[in-house]
DNA sequence: AATGGGTCCAACCGCAGAGGA
DNA sequence: ATCCTCTGCGGTTGGACCCAT
């Protein structure tokens, strides 16, 4: 009774996308701009289902799109997002906007999830004889997931790009002009208002998290550099100077309310110029569990920006566990 | 060189929510 | 209120690739 799968039409290609068809439809979104892709096939001629199209588009040739290996940095936020927020992938990817939600979840499931649980059964391989355990977030050692293998990841980190991989980040790589020159897609909306919104929300829900609260798919309201109208819109270096965790300063953790902690996290807003509404970044109220401390020294690193060594060194896992 | 197993990731699937008619 | 379309999201999978034998 439930409706078909919208790709099951006969005539509808599957598989990997052609650098021609990449071609046919980054021209037709130039010309008519991302949304309503319902109607992408039919004016394409593509034989590709619309759902294909926008993903394609979203994960793939939508400009501003970084590929290839993640940092140390963007792995501890990532770990730690997950930690925070479970796996909303399009949560965790709208604090880090150059990157899709598809490709961090790709991330974590093949690489990130056997480091931590390495590095869990590495803990909990001395938590005999010590304290040490404790430091391992609770939403860590819950994960009932993680799978156990520990085969060599890293070796294939860099194998990832093929050539034609590299040909749609050039295809990326050309639309970068088209966006800062094209109208504003009906769907963009400023990122400031966006964050105004969760801030709003923030204060309205006590400053508590929820899944809600965090933005979600940034990717769509990421505001057009240099835009035409000019009005209160961010200039590219505003928008990027008040990422998440970008420049993270200040991590507070409140644990004047028994039953919960909260911890707030700002950064500086230096290059904005304001530094009072787009301050708090990420509030959570986080239900306190039994043993978990408030913030381990592993969520501290991941925060930390001047910690990458330690996040590699940690992430590397080295045989002193 | 052949091949079999392991790994990775691009792409697909199915569901749910939003919004309009 | 209901139906339909569109879009977003998270989970899953198939094929390509790598490596050891």
């Amino acid at each position: 009774m439930g409706r078909p799968p919208c790709c099951d039409k006969v005539g509808v290609k599957k598989g990997p996308w052609t650098p021609e068809e990449d071609i046919i439809l980054v021209s037709y979104i130039q010309e008519h701009g991302p949304g309503n892709w319902r109607s992408v096939p039919t004016n394409t001629g593509l034989l590709r289902c619309s759902k294909s199209c926008r993903l394609r588009w979203t994960n793939y040739l939508r400009p501003g799109i970084k590929r290839g290996n993640f940092t140390p940095h963007e792995e501890g936020m990532i770990i730690h997002l997950q930690a925070l927020l479970g796996n909303k992938w399009a949560a965790i990817a709208s604090y880090l906007p150059q990157r899709t939600d598809n490709d961090i979840k790709n991330y974590w499931n093949t690489h990130l999830k056997k480091k931590l649980k390495k590095f869990q059964s590495a803990m909990d391989s001395t938590a005999q004889d010590s304290t040490t355990s404790q430091f391992i977030p609770k939403s860590f050692s819950d994960r009932k997931s993680l799978d156990f293998t520990t085969e060599s990841s890293n070796l294939r980190l860099s194998q990832t790009s093929t050539t034609y991989a590299s040909s749609t980040e050039n295809i990326s790589r050309l639309l970068e002009g088209w966006m800062r020159t094209s109208p504003k897609p009906s769907n963009t909306i400023l990122l400031k208002e966006k964050l105004d919104q969760d801030n709003d929300r923030l204060e309205n829900n006590d400053r508590r998290i929820c899944s809600s609260s965090v933005p979600t798919s940034l990717h769509c309201y990421r505001p057009k550099v240099e835009e035409e109208a000019g009005g209160d819109l961010m200039s590219h270096e505003d928008y990027e100077s008040i990422l998440p965790f970008e420049n993270l300063n200040n991590v507070v953790w409140d644990k004047s309310n028994s039953d919960s902690t909260t911890v707030t996290i700002t950064k500086d807003c230096q290059n904005s110029g304001s530094d009072e509404d787009h301050s708090t970044i990420l509030t959570e109220k986080k239900q306190k569990s039994e043993n978990t401390p408030p913030l381990s020294f592993l969520e501290k690193w991941l925060l930390d920006e001047n910690s990458t060594g330690q996040v590699e060194e940690i992430m590397e896992l080295s045989p002193i566990f």
